[in-house]
DNA sequence: AGCACGCCGACT
DNA sequence: GTCGGCGTGCTC
């Protein structure tokens, strides 16, 4: 007997291995196998019961992965993006991890840390070991090290990570009169095709959670799965606090940031048949449920979706309606502003529309648009600040990046500073007193110009931190909290402050623009419009649009009316007039009108090619006629920010919608230099 | 992805 | 004369 093996190599088919005799093995096991010098973990895709001569054997085998129904789901998502199905399912799927061990964080510098790793060497060997695994970020390393890192935790040098929410939240079940519209929603969907897929659409506070659990109660009852899926974690405690109090499961939880030994409980405990519902990040579309009957994707449009920065490039909406084709589930996609895109869809048909036109609580708040001068808070929304907070409510001020400065320059020769590894612009953070990348994460506390060595900065743009430092100038008797990335910890504690009166005003980024429901937030404040319309990319109008809409449905949630103030520029920009307008559909009307005459999607595909190396351009220039053959339009060759020294061209294809299907014709087999994503979402 | 092989620049 | 840079190619 051969086994096919799926290894995880980025390039490469699987490999055939001999089933050694009386050695019991089947599709979705975890198998060892020899290659080269090394011995790797794989997944058997296929058994073929032959022989052939000169085959090395199997090793060993190891935990039931994934259902052998499973494998074309992987092997569409691998082909999909281009890499081999060995590295789609190890990127995909979670390791076993026995111990429901914690995750552990370095609390010393890494170069404190390594020279306490040699000094522990001869006496604490493990504890070295585990240090140097931690450093490395080898977290494969640190699995049975639980008794070494909680002794180094007792020396104060590591510290067991809190998951990044606290998920206590108890919800009591409440019990809903449905409106007319919800009560027909559930109606078609009670109707649906296996396979079909429905769009929800309704504005902030239209009553849309309730229809996804009454939706998952029917699947449920029916004896099949439902996965409720989120775009960001800190949308996962309130989903998941309603989903546990209206439905007789367990709940489960599903994200990467989950320690291993959890994680893999879930995925586990998915695949045979323990549990049956579960609410997770983009990752969680993969939870192997044997009889999956409902995938319910929330905030549709938002593009923590799209796996973008590392590979497998997957769309978890496009992963989802696959899988409910091939296993007979209905998708439910959830949106106050719906992706261009999907709208377009539901417009032609191949996804059904769903209205919910009201807002259940609150009235529509009043909107008003004024200039971005110098200062950081216009008059308006100061004395917006002083008549909400005097008559007892509360402000929510929305900024769209983190940090205090979000760029610095070189005050003699005028070069951005940016992160050496990754590219993108470093961020002062004023807590840190450092430079951060947001990328990475790595600090620099005094940096100097790249091009002319000088160091005098000169430090502008508009983050968080500055926000929440000006209001606390102005009014220094307010209580100012912030929640971004860097405070997202505290989410909860910061949430139930708010809640209990204890905090005026909210700071934050795109987190607090969803989800949050407290009536005492009467104004909501959007700090630098500008930086939202400034990403040169065509979605920016979509994005500006999606974010503003959200924040201002945080306004006048309560029985007072709300206010809404946008500080722009650009006050006569579509995105700004009909998101405080909250007509998405003219929006849409719009901003279709302008995708239709730059043939931008819905109208065309984009695939985006990044030729990486010290040849990266002459490699690009080179693929271009090739390419050109075969699509409408190629742009490029554009040169990217190296990463880590090395440089990158970019090309993007537009093609119609079968376009990657005759780029893998062209670009099979891939070279090494080269990397390709699909529909992007980032463009620079 | 690793790891080896292989062909050109600065060192004892 | 070697050590070592990383470009190219292979691993069942």
């Amino acid at each position: 007997m051969i086994a096919r093996v799926a290894l995880p190599i980025p390039r490469a088919e699987p490999f055939d291995y001999q089933v050694p005799l009386g050695m019991s093995v089947e599709i979705g096991h975890r198998v060892r196998v020899p290659l080269g010098k090394r011995r790797l973990w794989g997944v058997v895709v296929e058994l073929v019961p032959e022989d052939r001569a000169g085959l090395l054997p199997l090793e060993e085998v190891g935990e039931a992965l994934v259902p052998a129904a499973a494998l074309p789901l992987f092997r569409q998502v691998a082909d999909g993006a281009f890499v081999s199905l060995g590295f789609a399912l190890h990127r995909l799927v979670p390791p076993p991890a026995r111990s429901r061990a914690r995750v552990y964080r370095l609390t010393v510098p890494p170069s404190r840390a390594q020279a306490l790793a040699e000094e522990l060497s001869p006496r604490a060997p493990a504890q070295a070991r585990a240090l140097r695994a931690l450093l490395a970020g080898d977290t494969r390393e640190l699995e049975g090290k639980g008794a070494a890192l909680s002794a180094l935790a007792q020396k104060g040098l590591v510290r067991p990570e809190a998951l990044p929410f606290s998920f206590s939240l108890r919800e009591p079940r409440r019990e809903v009169c449905l409106t007319p519209h919800q009560e027909e929603a559930l109606r078609r969907l009670a109707g649906a095709e296996p396979g079909q897929a429905f769009l929800l659409f309704g504005p902030p506070g239209a009553g849309k959670t309730v229809v996804f659990l009454r939706a998952a109660q029917a699947t449920l009852a029916a004896g099949r799965a439902v996965l409720f899926l989120e775009p960001e974690v800190s949308l996962l405690p309130q989903l998941w606090a309603r989903a546990a109090a209206a439905l007789d499961e367990e709940v489960a939880l599903y994200f990467g940031e989950l320690p291993p030994g959890e994680r893999w409980r879930v995925w586990d405990g998915a695949r045979a048949g323990r549990l049956r519902v579960a609410c997770g990040t983009r990752s969680a579309v993969f939870l192997p449920f044997p009889s999956l009957g409902l995938v319910v994707l929330d905030e549709e449009g938002e593009p923590a979706y799209k796996q973008e920065e590392m590979a497998p490039h997957y769309h978890a909406r496009q992963v989802a309606e696959f899988r409910a084709r091939r296993e007979g589930a209905v998708v439910l996609l959830g949106a106050a502003a719906p992706q261009v895109e999907t709208f377009y869809r539901a417009q032609q048909g191949s996804l059904e529309l769903l209205s919910l036109p009201e807002r259940v609580a609150g009235t529509p708040p009043q909107v008003q648009v004024v200039p971005q001068g110098e200062e950081v808070l216009s008059p308006e929304l100061q004395a917006a600040l002083d008549r909400h907070l005097a008559r007892g409510g509360q402000a929510l001020l929305f900024i769209n990046r983190r940090g205090f400065f979000t760029g610095a320059a070189c005050r003699s020769c005028g070069t951005l500073l940016r992160c050496p590894g990754c590219g993108v612009p470093l961020v002062f953070h004023l807590p840190r007193q450092a430079f951060l990348c947001h990328v990475c994460g790595r600090a620099f506390p005094r940096p100097s110009c790249p091009t002319c060595g000088g160091d005098g900065l000169r430090l502008f743009g508009l983050g968080s931190q500055r926000v929440e430092f000006e209001v606390q100038r102005l009014f220094p008797s307010l209580s100012v909290a912030r929640l971004d990335t860097d405070t997202a910890r505290q989410r909860g504690e910061i949430l139930a402050a708010l809640a209990r009166g204890e905090i005026d005003v909210l700071v934050g980024t795109q987190m607090v623009g969803k989800g949050l429901d407290f009536p005492r937030i009467t104004l909501v404040g959007v700090i630098d419009a500008d930086a939202l319309l400034a990403i040169p990319d065509f979605r920016t109008g979509e994005r500006a649009f999606q974010l503003l809409l959200a924040a201002a449905g945080r306004a006048g949630r309560g029985p007072w009316p709300g206010e809404v103030i946008v500080q722009t520029n650009q006050p006569q920009h579509y995105a700004i007039q009909h998101a405080l307008a909250g007509d998405y559909l003219a929006f849409y009307e719009q901003e279709l009108t302008f995708r239709q005459a730059l043939s931008y999607p819905p109208f065309s595909r984009l695939v985006q090619l990044v030729a990486v190396g010290k040849r990266a351009r002459e490699r690009a220039e080179a693929l271009l006629p090739r390419l050109e053959k075969l699509a409408a339009e190629v742009l490029g060759p554009s040169e990217l920010y190296p990463r880590g020294g090395v440089p990158r061209w970019q090309l993007v294809v537009k093609g119609d919608q079968e376009v990657v299907a005759r780029l893998r014709e062209v670009l099979l087999p891939l070279p090494p230099w080269l990397q390709v994503n699909p529909d992007p979402y980032h463009l620079l």
